[in-house]
RNA sequence: GGAGGGAUGACAGAGUGGCCGAAUGUGCUCGCCUGCUAAGCGAGUAGGGGGUUUAUACCUCCUCGAGGGUUCAAAUCCCUCUCCCUCCGCCA
């Protein structure tokens, strides 16, 4: 939730927000329902402040005044009644208004939608196309069975099988350990969370069509286990020293995936489930900044580390989503389709979640609130694709990355015979 | 799933309708004292919103797990929910 007071008084504040082509006339819509609170919060106060002090002097006086005094009092109490319902209401309108209103993008974003996102750097080479794609090299080896997975939960489903398996769990610990050396606490959180906790990661309302939800026992499955991972210092007040406090949560995601029929239809590209490895960290507000650049690293080191091509996006203003203050994307190289497909991305909330969450850090002038940051280390079963057309062989069998091999065991995956 | 007990400030822990935003202790901050340290002595120390103010500061409201209710007045009484503990049942 943005913070209603700035808006009212920093306009560099509100032009981050405009950045983001909100619908003109929402922001001013929310401060003009901001105005009647706060006057109509000064009279209840006001009314209230009276009621208070009458109802004190009752407990001071003497037994035969206090008939008459709690007839008094009785009197503000009826005129108190009266007005509250009006400050109840302003305040939800503030609040439901304010709900809609994105994280303003920070100064340094570019302007713009989708396609302007600056590029900041290009490392490797980007080859032509493989002989097979990731989807028909996944089929023959024998990696992934999609037919069977829709027969059994439907479209976007599939089976990950045999060395695939073992290759997955070898990126899961090549990347935790990594983590866990760069001063990430290694988490596997609940996959299924309340309301509340999607609420205050700031999922619901606004994605709320994407996520599964267990009715019965009212409980949605997580997209990321950043929801959990947020969950985890909710309400929070940390000494300035025990920040920044960096989590590495491995764990499925499930997405509904609504609005996207017929995209991305090939493999497991864009599959209901999949496991994902996210850092999360909360930080100091002087140095989130640094974080950031710090989790943009990491992400470059993993993706490096594989040996694939990619490029560092910085993504433009209207293509940020809500929450986030500014993001980096890393996009690799998909030989088969010849162009940069995501694959992970980091993010700055700045103090946009913690706000809801009520993560705050002590200070000398005030408590302040916590910045919340979070990238992805490690989409899994995105990676493995990607490592199905950069790593085939010309004999349709599939190299195993340097780095990886101490975890699988074997270098290669020879061909079907 | 059934029965009972509990949730109070950074932490521990008192407080069963009015002078309680809350005793006391620990911790922390400042000062005194003391070769240093420790101990001792004194003072201070919850969070959030709104307003006045250049600022220091002041005024006011809300908050004792969460949300509702009773009352002139609620940490305290009532209802709902969440979580924790004990016992019984069930279970990988």
């Amino acid at each position: 939730m943005i913070d209603v007071k700035r808006l009212r008084e920093e306009p560099e504040y509100r032009r981050g927000i405009e950045r983001k082509r909100v619908r003109p006339g929402l922001i001013d819509e929310l401060l003009a329902a901001e105005e009647i609170r706060r006057s109509l919060l000064s009279e209840v106060e006001e009314l209230r402040a009276e009621q208070n002090a009458a109802s004190k002097e009752i407990g001071r006086a003497a037994a035969d005044e206090r008939a008459e005094r709690i007839a008094a009092a009785a009197v503000l109490k009826e005129r108190l009644t009266t007005r509250e319902p009006h400050l109840a209401e302003a305040e939800a309108s503030v609040r439901a208004l304010a709900l809609q209103i994105p994280n303003p993008a920070s100064p340094e974003v570019p302007d713009g939608g989708e396609d302007d996102g600056v590029v900041l750097r290009t490392v490797g080479e980007t080859p032509g196309p493989p002989p097979l794609d990731h989807a028909a090299l996944g089929e023959s080896l024998g990696f992934v069975d999609s037919d069977r997975g829709a027969e059994a939960s439907g479209s976007r489903f599939a089976y990950l099988m045999g060395e695939a398996v073992l290759l997955e769990l070898a990126l899961v610990q090549w990347v935790m350990s990594q983590l866990a050396a760069d001063g990430f606490t290694p988490v596997i959180p609940p996959v299924l969370v309340r309301e509340q906790t999607m609420e205050e990661a700031g999922f619901f309302p606004t994605d709320r069509s994407q996520v599964y939800a267990l009715p019965e026992d009212e409980l949605f499955l997580v997209g990321t286990s950043e929801v959990p991972l947020s969950a985890l210092h909710r309400g929070d007040l940390f000494d300035a020293d025990a920040l920044p406090l960096r989590y590495g949560g491995y764990s499925t995601c499930f997405r509904r995936e609504a609005g996207t029929y017929g995209k991305d239809t090939r493999g497991i590209f864009r599959v209901h489930q999949f496991d994902k490895v996210e850092m999360f960290v909360w930080a100091h507000p002087d140095r989130s900044n640094e974080e950031h650049e710090r989790i943009l690293a990491i992400e470059e080191k993993i993706v490096g580390g594989l040996g694939l091509p990619y490029r560092v996006v910085d993504i433009a203003a209207g293509d940020l989503g809500a929450p986030a203050a500014r993001k980096f994307d890393i996009e690799v190289w998909l030989p088969s389709e010849g162009r940069y497909r995501e694959l992970t991305s980091c993010s700055n909330y700045l103090d946009y979640s913690a706000r809801r969450l009520g993560a705050r850090v002590k200070d000398d002038s005030g408590n302040r609130l916590v910045h919340t940051l979070n990238g992805t280390a490690c989409a899994v079963g995105r990676t493995l694709l990607f490592l199905f057309e950069h790593f085939q062989e010309s004999d349709g069998g599939l190299a195993i990355p340097d780095v990886l091999v101490p975890y699988t065991g074997f270098s290669k995956v020879g061909p079907r015979s």
